[in-house]
DNA sequence: CTTGACCATAAACGCTTGTCAATGTATGGT
DNA sequence: ACCATACATTGACAAGCGTTTATGGTCAAG
């Protein structure tokens, strides 16, 4: 519920913060491209990122709060997987989002605002 | 070199960092919705923002080192707008890229890697 | 030239975040 | 029962980041 509206209507830029916060890490950046690749569990990663374990196992957590990957126990091990239904939807609202406020017509209220919208007069708008 | 090549190949997913960091914060988010709209001055963003105007312009000033807006000045006014040629480019090299890993055929070393690969014999994969 | 609006920069502070080291738990093999 | 592997969690520390405050510089108008 907290990603994106099923239906048209999305919210504000604000929304996807969470989402981007993923991605805005080197190490994090780094275990989802491993992630992309399919299911793997810690110990797989900790080698070619060259990271300790317990930092892989932390930032997996982050994303696991973030409902961006999800967890597998089988054994000893424990397999991460990248919830596509939360990536795609949350990808796919922000292209969305950007297209429409792209394409909106002029600009929502920049006619008779712009700057000294505050307590002045814009006076030099209606000279120029 | 730095952002996306303009063919095929892009890099790894490190390559997008710089520009997943420009999103991951509530006031730049809030401030790349607001260009969205097309091109704004500086004062016309602390009021619906509700942010200070130093703090506006500092994250213009990291949006724009990121080369994710451009600065056109005019008189005492100084006008932002997005470079849709990076904004574009970026999403879409990203785009292409996790496609691109979200379709590699089985997965690049996993079948003979699996974990205890650093210096241990992988029977139980054989076993299992 | 002075005033006021617009904007950038610098310094300082507090908080978040990333990282490391150590410890604890569970599973599996011997 | 013992030991090794796999993973999570905790606490502590450092670094980065966001925000505020203060200051200076530029432009237009009077």
């Amino acid at each position: 519920m907290k990603s994106v509206k099923a239906s048209g209507e999305t919210g504000d830029m604000l929304d996807y913060v969470p989402f981007f916060k993923a991605f805005c890490n080197s190490t994090r950046a780094q275990i989802i491209e491993f992630l992309l690749g399919g299911e793997r569990c810690v110990c797989e990663m900790t080698g070619p990122l060259d990271v300790s374990q317990p930092l892989v196992s932390h930032h997996l957590a982050l994303l696991r709060d973030a409902g961006l990957v999800r967890m597998r126990n089988e054994g000893a091990r424990t397999y991460y997987s990248i919830d596509w239904e939360r990536f795609d939807g949350d990808l796919a609202g922000f292209l969305d989002y950007v297209q429409r406020l792209r394409n909106a017509p002029p600009a929502p209220g920049v006619a008779d605002s712009a700057c000294a919208v505050r307590e002045q007069s814009p006076k030099e708008l209606n000279a120029s």
